[in-house]
DNA sequence: GCCAACGTTGGC
DNA sequence: GCCAACGTTGGC
């Protein structure tokens, strides 16, 4: 099993409307850069992904989705109404893609990114480069488990 | 609101 | 293929 970070803006779409979506389930739509895109295709069935809030008051992880279903081509890439519509998207070459995830743990209350920055094991953590902003990141197991225990922590 | 870092576009 | 210009991201 893979661990990985997807973001956010909780002005776009927040964990709280994760969890008010049907069976808590929602399609990851939207992702336009390659690099995520081709994070969000080796994605399994049963990854764990940290939600992270981003561009938010206060910047955290709210919580933990599970893929509920692989990658498919993105809808909103061939919809011109949708802010995300792609005039290269083609429905034989979709160019962009999505995964289900679903709400699986809940962050209450959740993990700050000032904690992780106050975390030495997690220096080296993707999300707290200089300048990384990649909105679906892979997440190495032990960080993953030292974010699982920040938590444990507090709650 | 600022601005550094990044990715993409397009002229050459 | 290079690279300047531009638009976007996202922390602060």
């Amino acid at each position: 099993m893979n661990y990985w970070l997807i973001k956010s803006e909780p002005s776009v779409f927040s964990w709280k409307d994760l969890l008010a979506s049907p069976e808590q389930i929602t399609f990851w739509e939207g992702v336009r850069n390659y690099q995520a895109r081709n994070y969000l295709k080796t994605m399994k069935k049963g990854d764990l992904c940290l939600f992270y809030h981003s561009n938010a008051n206060p910047l955290a992880i709210a919580g933990i989705a599970i893929v509920a279903e692989e990658a498919t081509p993105d809808p909103t890439a061939l919809d011109s109404r949708s802010d995300y519509f792609d005039p290269k998207a083609s429905p034989e070459n979709p160019r962009w893609f999505g995964v289900r995830v679903k709400a699986h743990r809940e962050f209450s209350p959740p993990v700050l990114r000032s904690e992780l920055s106050d975390t030495p094991e997690l220096f080296d953590m993707l999300l707290l480069q200089k300048g990384s902003r990649l909105s679906v990141q892979p997440v190495k197991k032990e960080h993953y488990q030292i974010i699982l225990s920040l938590w444990e922590k507090e709650k």
